[in-house]
RNA sequence: GGGCGAUUAACUCAGCGGUAGAGUAUCUGCCUUACAAGCAGAGAGUCACUAGUUCGAAUCUAGUAUCGCCCA
């Protein structure tokens, strides 16, 4: 029976891999917070998905950025919680279970209120188990404990709390106002959940003829069925044309309605003929002109889109027959003047896709003005909350500069329902625009309150309508941590630290929780908000539903591990805010892009499959790391009795990467660290380190391998706690096995690294550079002489600097070994006869390599001319520069003396080159 | 109409005043006992265009074009 650490198969399994330590954190409960632990808090809650289905790869995107953000917080020791839940999104889930109905030919109405909650519930149940099962899969830190959903108890409580406050205070009422009616749904929406949308259309020209027989107006409108329900004809005060009119009445066509010409500034004189219709209960700006000249309101519309009792003879049509029916009875009685193509906007439901009603309805409204003004005032006062990136900060503000109040209630049944009672008694039984009603926290709060108002014997009915999803949504980072009750976590959580999420809902979300927090704790509801992207497609198309591009996230899990995904997504996220293009080819299910990080985690498990199999047979883990405890301790460490230069090298690169990993997701530059953590990971790690280390681990020399023990297992153990952040399942699974810890003791709760300042240095990194360039040039030399991979060749390298020769000497043995060289000659002087040799040069350095077969002298010369080519090539550009006066006086001293010396490296380059070919 | 972003190698993207980089793909050679999901080497770009600022511009400024997003 061998150790474990040493029978590892030589490719990675995510599959076993990651159910088994997403079973472990979960059942042990690691990612649980606790309030009473020591650190400052670091809290994220998570932007609730829709229980609409299943979560897409934009999901998959957030919460990767997200869990890198918490785990790396949770390793550098705060006290952090992420918060994980689900929102019942009302109209969403509402308009996929009518659709539903629909498709038996049945409406909600059909199957009753009960019936129909019932069947949602259900649906939440599916959906929220496969998203749960989702976020599961990606192996997401969250506290499972503290799992919320919109409409559980508590949130339901403080989202009843919140109205009851809110109309207490005068900031919410209700009232008869021209809404968003979406005739599909049949609900009112609110005006962000309108989208514009250009569309060709017509314009059509009526004459309204003057009620005194004196002549016509001609009017233009896109909506003509409208006309039915005008009350006014109304022109530009300042407009000459039409002064005379005004105050004279036209008489409606169709419905032979007297109605006045008045005068209003909102009027453009040079839109169509500068005369316009007015439908005060059908068009945003013609009710603001009907309050103004106190018009009547005349709605025309059922709330299925058809036309009422008040449209005369086209009652019961629906709004475009309707349309259609109106224009032709016009042009048969000679009222149409003409019509027009004509591109406009016209507003569509964001849900229902269809186009979206003015209309005047009794709906409920959060009067937002003071709420934005207090958000607003920490903004411009606190500078709070702070955007990542920064300019995400003005579209937001731009908003809650411009709002108008917000329509929080729905006909929908999904949902919270209002608190508000209604006396029905006092109205026929019945629920009117002017039945009374009392706001309160619960049916018997609401009893007594209307007793002592209306008497014993009122009879009470609640409002049937629900809230606008974004009402609870809005109370999310505080409803979870216990508001209203004033709970530990609420107290030791909020505010939260930072919001991550995507900038198409900054208005909808970012902004409602603001507003909110603010009112409701004083406070804004996270310090920062890191905005980040969208997941665009492979022909960079947006990733939606409607357009049925998405990728499901579980098919990249399947198929190459769920790290892999992660990181991909997270490494494509370099600069702040952009969008990410996911490269995948629907035809094969395969994605490049996610298979080079696969091979990523490939890598990184045989690089550390290697480092244990070379610890031997007796490897302890805690042994080796008190020995190189000691190691670190000795003063004698920076000379190199006790470390070689390659390993002074990593130390320096690792605590590099450490403090370059750290500054970088301290700033959210969360793409750049991962793609460093790759560079350091392959580059220097494997291509170098590792190579230079298997001479020394097979080598006769103890010491020397037992010091490059303690450094590959120092760097590696280093290293995934770097990376674990970024793919916690592989970490965690090296980690257990390098460390021998205990199955409960976990990666994701170790500290993580420190950058220690005293082993970062930067110009032995700089000599090694050089080792580098000097392999790779020999490995050129070989490639180019065409010599066979087993041969060894023999190598002169010879430079006249004292520094050059050193750095060559104290590296011989790696440059033997990497660059497979029998024999290698370092000398300050040239060699006498160097004909039949290939030639490079490095630094100052010139690199021979002797053939003993026939060189041939062409491809030498071809080889060294184009060498040549290209250094003087740059030498020219130097001394243009440096021949400038200007460049010498005016740019930084540094620039001017890298400048030289480049220009002093180059020259002897050059000598170097021209020399060898003076000798061919 | 107003605003924001993007345009760099075949592809996906870094770089954001000091003269061009990575990964993938391509080509060549290697099954070198960690890894062929790998190793070594090579080729590949008027940095969208036009002006300007500067000793110097992919990088800053203005404008143009194309693509995308938000608001009206």
């Amino acid at each position: 029976m061998t150790a474990p650490h040493l029978n590892l198969p030589s490719q990675y399994d995510p599959t076993t891999t990651e159910a088994k330590w997403q079973k472990s954190w979960e059942a042990n409960q690691v990612f649980k917070a606790n309030p009473n632990h020591p650190g400052e808090p670091y809290c994220i809650v998570i932007p609730p998905p829709n229980v609409t289905g299943s979560l897409h790869m934009g999901h998959a995107f957030e919460h990767s950025l997200i869990d890198v953000l918490i785990r790396y917080h949770r390793m550098i020791g705060r006290n952090t919680l992420w918060l994980p839940g689900t929102d019942h999104a009302s109209i969403a889930v509402s308009t996929i279970l009518d659709r539903e109905l629909q498709a038996q030919g049945k409406t909600r109405q059909d199957v009753g209120r009960e019936a129909y909650l019932k069947r949602a519930w259900q649906w939440k149940e599916e959906s929220g188990g496969t998203i749960v099962g989702q976020l599961r899969r990606l192996g997401l830190s969250v506290d499972w404990s503290r799992e919320r959903f919109t409409m559980d108890e508590g949130l339901s409580n403080a989202v009843v709390e919140a109205f009851n406050q809110l109309y207490e205070e005068g900031l919410i009422y209700r009232g008869n106002y021209l809404v968003n009616w979406c005739p599909a749904s049949q609900s009112a929406v609110s005006d962000l959940e309108v989208e514009n949308q250009e569309v060709n259309g017509h314009l059509w020209h009526f004459r309204y003829p003057l009620t005194d027989g004196s002549g016509y107006v001609e009017v233009a409108t896109t909506r003509p069925e409208t006309m039915l329900g005008d009350t006014a004809v109304a022109v530009n005060p300042d407009d000459d044309r039409y002064r005379h009119l005004i105050g004279k009445t036209v008489t409606l066509p169709i419905m032979n309605r007297p109605i006045p010409i008045i005068a209003d500034e909102l009027v453009d004189a040079s839109f169509g003929t500068g005369c316009v219709k007015v439908t005060p209960a059908h068009d945003p700006n013609d009710f603001e002109m009907g309050k103004r000249h106190n018009l009547p309101f005349i709605n025309i519309m059922n709330k299925d889109g058809s036309l009422n009792e008040n449209a005369g003879p086209f009652q019961g049509q629906d709004r475009f027959v309707a349309r259609k029916n109106v224009v032709a009875k016009l042009k048969e009685e000679g009222f149409l003047v003409k019509v027009e193509d004509y591109k406009h906007t016209v507003p569509y439901s964001d849900r229902g896709k269809v186009p979206v009603e003015p209309l005047l309805s009794t709906q409920w409204f959060v009067k937002v003005d003071p709420l934005a003004t207090r958000a607003l005032h920490f903004l411009d006062q606190e500078n709070s909350p702070i955007f990542v990136p920064e300019r995400w900060m003005k579209v937001y503000r731009d908003w809650l500069v411009s709002l108008r109040d917000w329509c929080i209630s729905r006909q929908l049944w999904w949902g919270h329902q209002i608190p508000a009672w209604y006396a029905i008694s006092k109205t026929g039984g019945e629920i009117t625009d002017s039945t009374p009603f009392v706001v309160a926290r619960n049916e018997a709060e609401a009893r007594e309150k209307a007793i002592a108002q209306f008497g014993a014997d009122v009879q009470l009915e609640q409002d049937p309508d629900v809230l606008d999803t974004w009402f609870s949504s809005g109370l999310w980072p505080f409803s979870t941590l216990g508001w209203p009750d004033q709970t530990v976590d609420l107290e030791r959580y909020y505010p939260t630290t930072t919001l991550v999420t995507g900038f198409d809902i900054i208005f909808f979300w970012v902004a409602r929780m603001t507003m909110m927090a603010g009112h409701f704790t004083g406070q804004m509801p996270f310090k920062t908000v890191y905005i980040h992207g969208l997941v665009r497609d492979e022909n960079n198309k947006k990733m939606s539903k409607s357009a049925n591009n998405g990728i499901d996230p579980l098919l990249l899990i399947n198929k190459y591990g769920t790290d892999a995904l992660r990181y991909t997504l997270v490494k494509e996220v370099a600069g702040a805010g952009q969008d990410i293009r996911l490269e995948y080819n629907r035809k094969t299910d395969e994605s490049a892009s996610v298979e080079a990080s696969r091979n990523f985690t490939n890598k990184l498990w045989n690089a550390s499959r290697f480092v244990l199999m070379n610890l031997g047979e007796d490897y302890e883990f805690a042994t080796l790391s008190s020995e190189w405890e000691q190691t670190l301790q000795n003063p004698k460490l920076t000379t190199q009795n006790t470390l070689q230069l390659a390993d002074r090298w990593i130390l320096s690169r690792f605590h590099q990467v450490t403090q370059q990993t750290r500054d970088y997701i301290d700033k959210f530059g969360l793409g750049e660290a991962a793609k460093g953590l790759y560079e350091f990971i392959w580059g220097d790690f494997c291509d170098w380190y590792i190579e230079l280390a298997k001479s020394r681990l097979q080598g006769e020399d103890p010491d020397s391998r037992r010091t490059v023990q303690q450094i590959l297992v120092y760097v590696l153990e280093g290293t995934l706690k770097l990376l674990h952040p970024f793919m916690p399942h592989i970490t965690e699974e090296i980690w257990h096995t390098l460390t021998q810890a205990n199955d409960d003791e976990y990666l994701a709760l170790q500290a993580y690294p420190e950058p220690d300042r005293t082993l970062i240095d930067p110009e032995l990194e700089q000599q090694f550079e050089l080792l580098i360039n000097t392999i790779r040039t020999i490995r050129n030399l070989r490639a180019e002489a065409e010599v066979k991979p087993g041969v060894k060749v023999e190598i002169i390298l010879q430079s006249e600097s004292d520094r050059e020769r050193q750095i060559l000497t104290q590296g011989q043995t790696y440059i033997q070994n990497l660059a497979k060289v029998a024999t290698l000659t370092i000398t300050p002087t040239p060699p006498a006869e160097t004909s039949k040799m290939f030639a490079g040069v490095v630094g100052t350095v010139q690199v021979l390599m002797p053939l003993a077969g026939v060189v041939d002298i062409d491809a030498l010369r071809t080889k060294l001319e184009k060498d040549l080519k290209k250094i003087e090539a740059e030498i020219q550009s130097l001394n243009g520069r440096l021949n400038n006066p200007n460049f010498v006086n005016k740019a930084p001293t540094d620039v001017v003396e890298g400048a030289r010396a480049s220009l002093a490296e180059l020259e002897k380059q050059a000598e170097i080159l021209r020399t060898r070919l003076n000798k061919l």
